[in-house]
DNA sequence: ACAGGTTCGTTGCAAATGCAACGATGTGGC
DNA sequence: GCCACATCGTTGCATTTGCAACGAACCTGT
C-alpha cells in the first residue's frame, strides 16, 4: 500500500520539511550565520552585510560596488548603503574613480583594515571549527556546495 | 616567507570569502530558495514564509504559531502575519484552541490543501533533481548538514 | 480565590530590504 | 560632434523584518 510517495490520509502527498534540501541548507545557513555573527556583531558590531563587504575589501583593495555586488552576492543597493554605514563609520573610503567617474573605488581605511586585522583570525578559527567538525566529510561537502553552486547559479 | 595563513602586503592574514563555507552555505541556500521560488511564487503567488507555513501545516494539521515558530525557524511575530495573509487569502483558517484558548490552531482550508496537492509533487521532483546533481554525494552531503545543525542548534 | 509569574499570539515601531526610477557618466554608430 | 543606448551608484517608496511591549489566558502555591 505505501508506494515510496504514499498519499497521507488528508490526501496530500507525503512531505518532511525537516528533510527537504532547501530547507536544510537554509537551516545551516541561518545557523553558522547566527554563531559567527555573535562574535563580530557584539565584538566588532558588524551586520553580516557589513562583514561581508569588509570581507571582500580585505582581499582586494581598490573595488567597485559593482564588483562587490557581484563578488559577495547582495543587491547593489544593499551594497551601497552597507558602504554608505561603514563609510560613516570610518571603516571604509569612497572615491570616485578617476578613469570611469560613474565608478566608486571602495577601499579600507586605516581603522579598517586595523578591525579586520582582528576579525580575520576569528574567521579563519571559525572556518577550522567547522572543518574539524565535518573532519574527513569536509572535502566532500565543499565540494557537494560546489557542485549546487554550479548547478544553480544564477538559475 | 608563505607559512599557509600567509600575511598579505597590505598586513592582513590572507582570507577568501569565496572559499569561506559559512558564505558558501548561504550562496547554496540562496540560490536553491531562489530557483524553488520561482517555481511556487510565479505558479501560485508564494512568498518563501509562506511555503514554508504550508509545508508544516500540510504535513501536520492542527497545530498552534508556536509549533510552527519552532518547526520552520522562523520569528513567532513572522509566523503571526504570514499565516494572517493565508488566512486573508483562505488557504489557511484560524481557530481558537478549546483546550487552551491562549494558543491558535491554523490548519489548511480546502484550497490550501487543494493548492499543496500541486505544490508537493514540484517540492519532491526538486528534491529528486538536487539529490541526482549530487548523485553519490547526496547522502554525505546530508549527513554533514545534520552534523553541523547538531554542532550549531541553537548556540 | 487570588497574587505572581509564565506562555501565547498580536501589534507598534524603527530598521532593513527589494525594486524601480533617476541623474550622471561612458560607449558606439553615424 | 552628436544622438541613442548602456552602465553605475544612489535614492524614493512600499513591503518585510526583528525586537520589545502588550493583553489575554494559563499555572502555581498558598
Amino acid at each position: 500500500m505505501d508506494d515510496g510517495q504514499g498519499i497521507e490520509p488528508d490526501g496530500l502527498p507525503a512531505f518532511d520539511l525537516g528533510g527537504f534540501t532547501p530547507y536544510r541548507v537554509a537551516l545551516v545557513a541561518q545557523r553558522l550565520s547566527e554563531a559567527l555573527a555573535r562574535e563580530y556583531r557584539v565584538r566588532f558590531g558588524l551586520s553580516v552585510p557589513e562583514w561581508r563587504v569588509l570581507a571582500h575589501l580585505a582581499q582586494s583593495d581598490a573595488v567597485s560596488v559593482r564588483d562587490i555586488e557581484d563578488a559577495v552576492a547582495m543587491e547593489k543597493s544593499r551594497v551601497s548603503r552597507t558602504a554608505a554605514r561603514l563609510e560613516a563609520r570610518g571603516l571604509v573610503a569612497k572615491r570616485a574613480d578617476p578613469g570611469d567617474r560613474r565608478l566608486v573605488q571602495l577601499s579600507l581605511t586605516g581603522d579598517g583594515r586595523a578591525m579586520m586585522a582582528d576579525l580575520l583570525p576569528l574567521a579563519s578559527a571559525f572556518q577550522g571549527e567547522i572543518e574539524a567538525q565535518l573532519g574527513t566529510d569536509f572535502a566532500g561537502f565543499d565540494r557537494a556546495l560546489g557542485r549546487l553552486l554550479e548547478a544553480y547559479r544564477g538559475g
